[in-house]
DNA sequence: TGCATCGGATACATACATGTATCGTGGATC
DNA sequence: GATCCACGATACATGTATGTATCCGATGCA
């Protein structure tokens, strides 16, 4: 903590920012005005306006602390599965969609999902968003290629492009689960499918090519 | 048309639908104003008030005009494609993919990302977007059945299901290539892995179960 | 405990989008 | 070609979010 800086200053900055995520995950982006953050989180906007000069910037504040947050979930599904002992398919499919159901998720999904809206109108904000899409997409790609050789098999495509199918399989298929949520339970698309299309795209590693 | 109609006013209309997918595609909905959009089409608010109630009202409207296109585009690829004597995936990949191609297609892509994350906020609109995803679904899902079989082969997942995941794939695809255009072209996802993955969920007619 | 500074609250000025009410012009019907 | 009404333009009133300037209380340090 910089010099000159008191200890409540932390704790109301987070404040607004969870209350943010709720508000934004409630009324998107635009439609929520930093009243009704200051107002969720206890706060008047004296506070907002001195821990952030705009709502654009609160916003990709939000981001990034959702950057951290899914690095370390990701490190974590990782080294879980490969901690137990059996390496397989199904476990890395669990262990993906289950991640997917904590209640917050679905605030962040609307969080993300509208980021990912304004980075594709805005490029700075799209280098940013690759930029960090790209790392968790190789941490999964090199995750499925371990996981692959300790199968026995070896991928038939690029690991990255692999990742990448994954990837949007979870973000599509959460789009129609919370739209409706008892026809698609978040996650169901992973867990049926991954397995399958794992097999679909590597072969017995002692095959010739 | 109604009685007592002019017929300035549908071209007045359309205008104000194509100024506003343009705009809602630039800012985004609650960040599009009104004036905006008039502006885009020549008119003044005055022409928008006549035509609709509220900024909401032309989105809806927007929308519908949406599910006819798709709904007719759908139709014009499966027709294509059966039509094309020897049925191919690969011919309902590059279809597929091929019809993600024009211009206004990443207007379209934001506006309808939008409605979605609208939808999955409001129940009505949930509603709404799912009776319309159903029926697009199920027309995949009946087009496929019909390939597969004409392949001489047959599913090993629900049909419906499985055209959940390809509208999976396709969304979550366009996300990533809206994003980083140059690293991922729009469709490459479908193109690549449509055909591995048909091959993964089908097996031969003729074994048995 | 007293002092200096940091952090948050309050009040006000401003900008801006919205909606409505009224007016004028172009189109349809005779 | 004249009349009437639909349609769009213009002007104004209003609500509301924003940002800033100032004030007061809390926190940390000597």
């Amino acid at each position: 903590m910089p010099k000159g800086v008191t200890k409540r200053r932390p704790r109301t900055r987070a404040a607004l920012l969870g209350a943010a995520l709720e508000v934004f995950a409630e009324q998107g982006f635009h439609a929520a005005t930093i009243e009704q953050i200051c107002e969720r989180a206890n706060y008047s906007r004296g506070a907002f306006y001195s821990n952030f000069r705009t709502k654009e910037e609160l916003f990709f504040a939000l981001f990034d602390e959702h950057i951290d947050r899914s690095a370390e979930r990701m490190a974590a599904i990782v080294e879980q599965v490969t901690a137990d002992g059996e390496p397989s398919v199904d476990a890395l499919a669990q262990a993906l969609s289950r991640s997917r159901l904590e209640p917050s998720e679905r605030a962040w999904y609307l969080v993300t999902t509208e980021f990912t809206l304004h980075a594709i109108r805005t490029p700075e904000a799209a280098r940013k968003l690759a930029e960090h899409d790209a790392r968790a997409r190789t941490l999964l790609a090199r995750h499925i290629e371990d996981l692959v050789r300790r199968l026995g098999r070896e991928l038939t495509v690029d690991a990255e492009d692999f990742a990448r199918l994954l990837v949007a399989i979870r973000e599509g298929g959460l789009a129609q689960s919370y739209v409706e949520p008892d026809r698609l339970p978040p996650g169901e698309l992973d867990r049926r499918f991954t397995a399958p299309l794992l097999a679909a795209v590597t072969r017995d590693a002692s095959n010739a090519r």
